[in-house]
RNA sequence: GCGGGCGUGAUCUAGCUGGUUAGGAUGUGAGCCUUCCAAGCUCAAUGCCCGGGUUCGAAUCCCGGCGCCCGCACCA
């Protein structure tokens, strides 16, 4: 066995995930989360939020999963999702029509069959009346259409974050590889709003030293501080490279292995039809190499644009100027009376391409196309005037920054990092050493005999400790060896065990999963002194 | 999607040249025992992926579906 199928035996047998609707036969790129799972992916997302909502300041937001036709159309999903491919009929090989030079197979010139392939799940809004719909291919979405009321809610000011994290679906060819690619899939998404010429970050000196381990986008590998990365321009921009250093700060305190973090520079054609620059973070499995986890792009103006020129609703922003601009400028004033009774119902159409025109210099005629038709106007349907104006400053379109995290990845790579399997008495002995902060349940309470009234104390601590709010476990079942070995075994970092002497000074154990090494204390501290270490 | 391998209780597996009640280990439940790391004893529950075919008889052979794994393709 290696060590996927150790971890995907061990998450069935102890109720961390399930494969969904086993009972139906099994339903390929879907998987249950059991009870063990949900604590610990809660466990995940909420670090995760400990990040980006408490210490980056953003706020979360959440959005249908049920997306309207128009929107994925804007952003360029319906186009870009749905690949014209091309089978072959005869070595079953399959391409992407447009490398595809005539209508036969580039390898065994077989004849090809043109079909198309749909990424995105398609549904129907209304019973009747059928709109057609996709459930969603990112949680972005959501965010950037929502920007004009965001920038709102953030008083105007750039830079600002907004974060959801959410259900994603991509309907992949063939999902495999148990978590790792889903067709119903969680992710943790953050969009943060700059300027386009300022992405910088405010707390970028505090994190320039940080040092990640990048393959850049001509396959070198180096190990580099944030802060001479964006010096010598190898990472874009200051946002981007904060994002990336907080991404592995985030990896790291959730318990993945530092040593199997890197960053890959995506390759031009390889970016996706929104990202101008991305950067993966990638985890390592023994079984299945390096592993996109994380992806953190800059998405330029791309989607807020999109979506101001389909729905026509003005997604810029307004900067002020430090100081206001004075421009003399000449403008064209028509004269609307002559004007008007010449051209009639054109005269709307007319008036709006006059103001497109810049002027520069004298002019006796106007020439402008409406439609097919070319008008001339002559100089007594106009004036010219110059005239000052104040410009107190400027329009544009944020940028956006966006990292993305694929949490049921993050999840199966944490199991991964943190399965050890150590040698007791001869004995093959388990221990999923989880971070507390991570740890499914945080703390086992056992009686050390099932006898003398030790099971009633034991009973009261675990009460206590959820009081307390603390996912704390009661068991009495068998020996108290094989109860530590369970508790190890889903990464319970910490087991309290009351015994003889506790009846006599109300002082307990408590034992560290990973040494196996006990403390004494009162038993009364117990909850305050678990707390401290979540 | 194409090609190959595989599918036996919750887990790991024996049986698979067709033939009694499908065997074991781990785990689980009940009870006994037990003063700190999967101890022991007794008892119990749970299985041949689904459907069709061949046959007197199918876990076993054949076909189809589903699932898992590998390779190719795909992974915005």
């Amino acid at each position: 066995m290696d060590i996927y199928e150790k971890i995907i035996s061990l998450a069935k047998r102890r109720g961390f995930l399930y494969p969904s609707y086993e009972i139906y036969g099994g339903e390929a790129g879907f998987y249950d989360y059991g009870p063990i799972g949900v604590l610990m992916k809660n466990n995940i997302e909420n670090r995760w939020r400990q990040f980006y909502l408490i210490k980056e300041r953003f706020f979360e937001i959440s959005t249908p999963v049920i997306t309207p036709y128009n929107v994925l159309k804007a952003s360029g999903h319906v186009d870009e999702f749905i690949d014209e491919i091309a089978t072959c009929q005869k070595c079953g090989a399959s391409f992407k029509i447009e490398d595809l030079e005539n209508e036969h197979c580039p390898i065994c010139k077989g004849n090809v069959e043109k079909g198309k392939l749909n990424l995105m799940f398609e549904t129907f809004i209304g019973a009747k009346k059928k709109e057609k719909a996709f459930l969603r291919p990112e949680t972005a979405q959501g965010i950037f259409i929502n920007f004009p009321f965001l920038y709102e809610f953030y008083r105007k000011k750039l830079p600002f974050g907004v974060i959801q994290i959410g259900k994603g679906f991509r309907n992949e060819v063939s999902p495999r590889q148990g978590v790792i690619r889903l067709r119903e899939f969680s992710m943790a998404e953050a969009e943060i709003f700059f300027e386009p010429n300022n992405k910088k970050h405010p707390k970028f000196k505090e994190m320039e030293n940080e040092k990640l381990k990048l393959i850049t986008e001509k396959d070198e590998e180096i190990f580099i501080s944030i802060g001479e990365a964006v010096n010598k321009k190898i990472i874009g921009n200051e946002a981007l490279a904060y994002y990336m250093a907080l991404t592995k700060k985030f990896l790291i305190d959730v318990g993945i292995d530092e040593n199997k973090i890197r960053f890959r520079q995506h390759k031009k054609d390889e970016l996706a039809h929104y990202a101008n620059e991305c950067w993966d973070a990638e985890l390592y499995s023994e079984r299945f190499g390096w592993v996109e986890c994380v992806g953190i792009a800059d998405r330029s103006a791309y989607d807020l644009k999109a979506h101001m020129e389909y729905t026509g609703v003005d997604m810029r922003v307004f900067k002020k100027y430090e100081m206001p601009k004075k421009i003399k400028k000449k403008i064209i004033k028509p004269r609307m009376d002559k004007i008007g009774k010449k051209y009639k119902e054109k005269t709307k159409e007319i008036i709006k391409k006059l103001k497109e025109i810049e002027i520069k210099e004298k002019i006796e005629k106007l020439r402008i196309k409406i439609g097919e038709e070319e008008i001339e106007l002559d100089k007594e349907l106009f004036e010219i005037e110059e005239v000052e104006e104040v410009i107190s400053g400027e329009k544009f379109i944020p940028h956006v920054i966006e990292p993305s995290y694929g949490i049921d990845r993050i999840f199966y790579f944490i199991l991964e990092h943190n399965y050890k399997e150590i040698e007791k008495e001869g004995e093959k002995y388990v221990i999923l050493s989880l971070p507390a902060s991570i740890a499914p349940i945080k703390v086992g309470v056992f009686p050390l005999v099932n006898k003398d009234g030790l099971p009633e104390i034991a009973k009261e601590i675990e009460e206590d400790l959820r009081k307390n709010n603390i996912i704390a476990f009661y068991d009495d079942k068998g020996s108290i060896g094989r109860r530590y070995a369970r508790m190890d075994e889903i990464g319970t970092p910490f087991c309290v065990t009351v015994d003889y002497q506790t009846k006599n000074d109300d002082t307990v154990t408590i034992r560290f999963r990973d040494t196996t090494e006990q403390i004494r204390i009162d038993r009364k501290e117990v909850p305050t002194w678990i707390a401290n270490k979540l």
